[in-house]
DNA sequence: CCGTCCACCTGAGAGC
DNA sequence: TGCTCTCAGGTGGACG
């Protein structure tokens, strides 16, 4: 379950199941999930055994549990990564990737992936440049895994400078919809909550990000904030059994969503019927009404 | 440096 | 039935 509010849906999952709980053994079944870990399985494991997780915590996509070694370890869902607390005589499933156990008699920790593109890894924390301006001083410097610092912030964090935002998309030579999906201007968003964020602004995917006005970009954080906060308290979006939280239940955000997969469908505000365009080897939905094709379209 | 494209995987569903 | 094709929520690296 892989954009903001799913990964969000998981951390809190995590929070309340594993955060606290000391690791006893580890089992990497499919070496690939851990392919991010330079120094391999074996060594994956052996960091971890004996270490407690001190918290669970989430930027964008990628989240992680920081290790009372002074490391974290660090997860992305990919495109059909799960994380679930399951007792250990649930049955394993075609899919299960890694197996963490606890030296308590409480749940498992299980990475199962289908398509394998998610994994985990230990990796040092550094020092977070992004959010280093924001510091409250209460809590130290803040801190991220090495492999997460190269994403900006995402739109939900106090971090993020809508102000710098703005600028970035004004020296972008590109469709708006394609910057909202790079995690290095903005994180967490993917092709669900960009189509619904544009749907909620009225903006057309391929408008060119240098022509975006104040207005423009303002509405369009509005419509992603909005979008991301509402979908967290639907406990994310669930199109079928791949996308759950800790305990393999849906989200039932998929009921509430004005664009994505909606083609065909009256526009919620308009009555149109909602359009679907192939978009990079994607789709990319929208209302030709509220949402009309610009002048000089960029990709 | 910047923008674009595709390989990396498995499985489901449509069409023939 | 079974083949081929398309599609799916993401990302990083190669290429121009």
């Amino acid at each position: 379950m892989p954009e903001l509010p799913e990964v969000e849906t998981v951390r809190r999952g995590l929070e309340r199941s594993v955060v606290g709980r000391t690791i006893s053994a580890v089992q990497v079944a499919h070496p690939r999930a851990v392919r991010r870990h330079d120094a391999g399985p074996q060594d994956f494991a052996g960091l971890l055994v004996g270490c407690t997780l001190q918290a669970a915590v989430r930027r964008g996509k990628y989240l992680w549990l920081p290790l009372d070694s002074g490391e974290a370890l660090v997860g992305h869902l990919g495109m059909s990564g799960q994380l679930l607390a399951f007792h250990a005589e649930a049955p394993a499933g075609p899919h299960l990737r890694v197996r963490v156990h606890f030296a308590d008699s409480g749940p498992e920790l299980r990475f199962v992936d289908q398509r394998t593109f998610g994994g985990l890894a230990v990796q040092p924390l550094v020092a977070d440049r992004a959010a280093a301006r924001h510091a409250d001083g209460t809590s130290g410097p803040p801190l991220v895994p090495r492999g997460v610092a190269h994403i900006a912030p995402d739109p939900l964090e106090p971090a993020f400078d809508d102000a710098a935002f703005a600028a970035a998309m004004r020296k972008r030579r590109t469709g708006v919809k394609r910057a909202l999906l790079d995690q290095t201007l903005i994180s967490g968003i993917g092709n669900i909550y960009a189509d619904e964020a544009l749907w909620r602004a009225g903006l057309h995917w391929a408008r060119p990000t240098e022509a975006l006005r104040p207005i423009d970009v303002r509405r369009l954080l509005q419509g992603v904030r909005e979008v991301l906060t509402d979908a967290i308290e639907a406990g994310g979006t669930s199109f079928d059994a791949l996308y759950v939280n800790v305990n393999g239940e849906s989200g039932w955000f998929d009921r509430s969503l004005d664009a994505y997969g909606q083609q065909g469908r009256p526009c919620r505000r308009c009555g149109t019927p909602i359009r679907r365009d192939k978009w990079m080897n994607r789709s990319a939905y929208s209302c030709p009404t509220c949402q009309p094709r610009p002048r000089s379209p960029r990709p």
